[in-house]
DNA sequence: ACCTGAACACCGTTCAAGT
DNA sequence: ACCTGAACACCGTTCAAGT
């Protein structure tokens, strides 16, 4: 017994979880590119390599960093209809993820589906099957929804950094249209970024799944 | 007359064309990581810095490569009916995007849109136009399509990359799932992998256009 | 005008040494 | 056992100087 007392060695100063709360402040105060590990380190007042002692590498971290958002994890109330439980699960699947603004750097890659996502994958594929479709059916539901969830959240977030004025770029673009060309693009014209700016999410979800699944 | 021989200064020794071509073949040999200044200038036997002559940043240097994209771009021939013409058309961008190994990189941002998929976004919008729709339904309905292909791209690409050893963590966690809290996915278990492996781009896609706009 | 060389301000990570 | 310090092998980019 006594199995504290035999510890050796020199007493730790750092933790994992000191170090993941750092990493979650360092993250939402300066972006996930501001999360360095020599930069994390500093914020500890630790040597880099102190890091390495509690955590992996880089990618751990951010790992790490998902977890949290299975924490927060939105899970509504589901409602009769299958068709609109796999609405309103889609939706909060997405607006979980909304809300982490370092989204793109780790929806590249289907850990989201292995770490977190799980509880929304096995909904919409109950959903699915409720619809009268097999396995395999309910299996390419999922992935459309999460193929256009996805990429909604990657367009989006994407959008909104206008990276030192390249949003004009775009502008510019629609500006002078070869309207011969493209007829459509140009008669749309400047109102082309108000409307690619209205959130549709729930609209073309409704509109997927309908066609997924279509009532008799 | 004879501006030629008013020029002055040294003769340049690298052109924008050969940087843009090396880049290419260093991306098509190594992947888009490898595609740095300083082993871009290496492989033409230059200096980091003569670089910044010919092309502003790195930035730039990806979106030049991005028209080469352009420039092999697939335009299909239309059928008559709309929705059809909207699939085929988004089969035709997504097929076009698919060859492009680093397109993960530059899809993050609509400078896609802007620099290369105008042909398709004008299809597309006159198509949905031609079912009926408004100009708001019409971008709405553009917008859902690439949002969907987006996405499928992106999971896909990085679905491709191992990353050493990091798919059997994916199917470790299939395999030791609680099936009383996931039954679903639990009673998957290692069908799922097959499953998720298949491709269902084109048929996402069609129940995607038959809910966007359903026929009568 | 075009290119070089040295330098600045960073990265992630390994390895040997200290406590 | 935990942390440090120095080092390795990189980055993109600026700036002053050479031809």
């Amino acid at each position: 017994m006594g199995r504290v007392s035999t510890r050796t060695g020199r007493p730790p100063r750092l933790s994992r979880d000191q170090i993941v709360a750092a990493a979650r402040e360092l993250v939402a105060a300066h972006g996930v590119e501001a999360l360095t590990m020599r930069r994390l380190a500093t914020e500890l007042g630790a040597t880099p390599m102190a890091l390495y002692r509690h955590v992996r590498d880089r990618e751990e971290l951010l790992l790490l960093l998902l977890d949290d958002v299975a924490a927060t994890m939105l899970r509504p109330d589901l409602p009769d209809d299958p068709r609109e439980r796999m609405v309103v699960t889609a939706v909060a699947m997405h607006d979980t993820l909304a809300r982490v603004p370092w989204i793109v750097e780790v929806l590249t890659g289907d850990e989201f589906l292995a770490r977190s996502a799980l509880w929304y994958a096995e909904t919409i594929v109950d959903a699915a099957m409720a619809c009268g479709g097999t396995e395999a059916d309910a299996v390419y539901a999922y992935r459309s929804i999460w193929y256009y969830t996805a990429g909604e959240l990657i367009i989006r977030a994407t959008a909104r950094r206008p990276a030192d004025g390249r949003t004009t770029f775009r502008e510019k673009v629609f500006a002078d249209l070869d309207a011969e060309e493209l007829p459509r693009l140009a008669a749309l014209g400047e109102r082309y970024p108000g409307l690619a700016a209205l959130d549709t999410y729930e609209c073309g979800l409704r509109a997927l799944v309908a066609g997924l699944f279509p009532t008799s």
